[in-house]
DNA sequence: CCCAATTGATCAAACCTTTGATGATTCCGA
DNA sequence: TCGGAATCATCAAAGGTTTGATCAATTGGG
């Protein structure tokens, strides 16, 4: 890789995934160029997804797209252990008990000590919690529609269907997963 | 959707998916769950890989994904204006600007002013930011592969293609970027 | 029964991101 | 040419994430 090449003056979000990998190919014989393509296409595809979520539909009602998602698993499977809402939604424990101080702050959800063991946590919606995912998650689904639009119907299932292979895989990939 | 409906016992990071879809598509009719689907699966396959990639990889070498996103691209397009680098690794200018401190003050880029217009900053590796890519993306690259290897040669093209098609319709759906 | 190991939650420090505001430059039309 | 509008970068405040440490409650082997 050379140090001082000039980028094309065309350089756009667009053309980066094409003009990286073929450059990676180009100058780095021993890159696995397919593998590279794969997690930049679907590292960008997730992020354009996810910002538009955020900003169009979470953000101008007041959450944060990791509250949503924790209000979000409230409201779809009802009162549970912190710990179990951490692991559905993708969150560490401890980043779970930050967002969870906002949440509370703004009177979505409340926490309680289990009582069978005192050192779990019970979650749960408050009304406003209610309010606010029911809502929210109408406006989002709508633009989750929008966003499936480009793909037709097999299309998207075979999609969903590579990306839960690709996750299946992760074992024997040996991947690190959170804790 | 009932208020207080007890979790299913056996509710886990990989279960959570189908029982959030059937649950919405149960209780809420009008909701599209195709869609919702592959917006929730979407967004966990990525964040695996991407957790995988920084937690095992790059915080290891002493780099955040964010940090590595921008090193690789000044590395991979040589030195170039900072509205560039945020536009093509798909962050805000003002996050550009905030990493910036952190990755100067670690000797990896040096900031400038652009000589034709100075408004604009003009951006570049250091020999340390050389050498910190150098040997993380062969690390990067390789766990990339492990991930890829889950799927035939025709399904990750398959994978790229559909990934490619949902970004392109981000149009039609009027979708919200980036500033 | 008891103490060490484990588990659940929180805290602390460092970082990155978002939105909105502010300053400095440059551009462009009257 | 002059002055308002657009552009580039940074700042400020609020939030979420990571890793590693700390503290309390529970569990299990001797």
């Amino acid at each position: 890789m050379t140090h001082n090449t000039a980028p094309p003056s065309d350089l756009t979000f667009w053309s980066f995934v094409d003009y990286a990998v073929q450059k990676a190919e180009r100058e780095l014989p021993s890159v696995d160029a397919e593998a590279m393509r794969m997690v930049l296409t679907l590292n960008r595809a997730t992020s354009m997804v996810i910002y538009d979520l955020e900003s169009s539909v979470h953000r101008p009602r007041g959450l944060t797209w990791p509250g949503f998602r924790v209000i979000f698993a409230l409201w779809l499977a009802g009162p549970m252990e912190a710990k179990t809402t951490a692991e559905i939604s993708g969150m560490s424990r401890a980043a779970l008990s930050a967002l969870l101080n906002t949440l509370e702050r703004d009177g979505l959800i409340v926490r309680e000590r289990s009582e069978h063991d005192r050192r779990a946590l019970q979650l749960s919606l408050t009304e406003a919690g209610y309010g606010a995912i029911l809502g929210g998650f109408r406006a989002h689904n709508r633009r989750e529609s929008a966003w499936a639009e480009a793909l037709e119907p097999d299309e998207r299932h075979e999609l969903v269907r590579l990306l839960n292979k690709l996750m299946a895989g992760s074992t024997t990939a040996r991947a690190k997963f959170r804790s």
